[in-house]
DNA sequence: GAGTAACCTTACGTTGACGTAAACGTTATA
DNA sequence: TATAACGTTTACGTCAACGTAAGGTTACTC
């Protein structure tokens, strides 16, 4: 569980979009969004490692599939905060689903692995039998 | 591996729809995207078992977060069919960047499953904490 | 003080993956 | 025989997730 606010730092727009490979658009329409909300000295963003963190977590969800609206949820699910009793019940919820839901990809990945290694090996062995043409 | 050409059965679009929980527009997407080819008796559209296990292969790599371009890739890779051997070491190169790339897919599910498993165990503590007051 | 580098806003454009509507042709069944 | 229940094509619409262009400010440095 990664804590939303441990160090000190600061980070430019163009730190963190190095970091992470991608472009000063994108980081900004995760603010447009409310998935980012830095700090700003006069008109210029500030980063803060809490808003880096929330920046990974929002790459490693599209990496595996999530749309923005998911990562938003799974986000949330960090901060608790001033739940109530309703709504933490409600989140329970929400994790379980997203946990059938990784446990069914962790079983698609699996299979489509498998298939790969055996594509793989079909091709090296096309190879080897060109090579004795 | 899945063999693309075992029984000898027959489907309807709509059979394949109820199946896999898709529209008739979906699959007709993916037709006009050359994705899948079924024949016709007339004008109607009749899905061999070989469709259908492109059809599953598809929505197999949707739910992993492939583009159907990704997919297509992946699922030509079954095919090697009579490729020469510059093809099969650009494919070779192919299947070991998907592996690569489903690999830190497994990573990052992992990561994440642990995340969530804490984020459920803290709001299960957090309700125990709320029945106490 | 002119350039250029890094930041900003506003706003329209684009791409992928379908949705949705219109208008039509078969087949089965009540 | 009409009215579903299936199938078809054509074509415009939509939504998410940015891309891209235009125009402007601040900050350094040559």
């Amino acid at each position: 569980m990664p804590n939303l606010a441990t160090t000190l730092a600061e980070f430019s727009i163009t730190d963190l979009c190095k970091e992470f490979g991608v472009t000063t658009r994108t980081v900004r329409h995760y603010e447009e969004i409310g998935l980012i909300n830095p700090s700003r000295r006069g008109q210029t963003r500030v980063y803060s490692s809490a808003d880096r963190t929330r920046l990974r977590l929002i790459l490693r969800g599209k990496r595996l599939g999530l749309s923005l609206e998911d990562s938003r949820q799974i986000i949330d699910m960090y901060e608790p905060g001033k739940t109530n009793i309703e709504q933490l019940n409600s989140l329970i919820g929400a994790i379980r689903q997203q946990r059938e839901k990784l446990n069914q990809q962790l079983d698609d990945i699996s299979n489509l692995l498998k298939d790969l290694k055996k594509a793989e090996a079909d091709c090296i062995n096309a190879l080897k039998t060109n090579r004795q043409n």
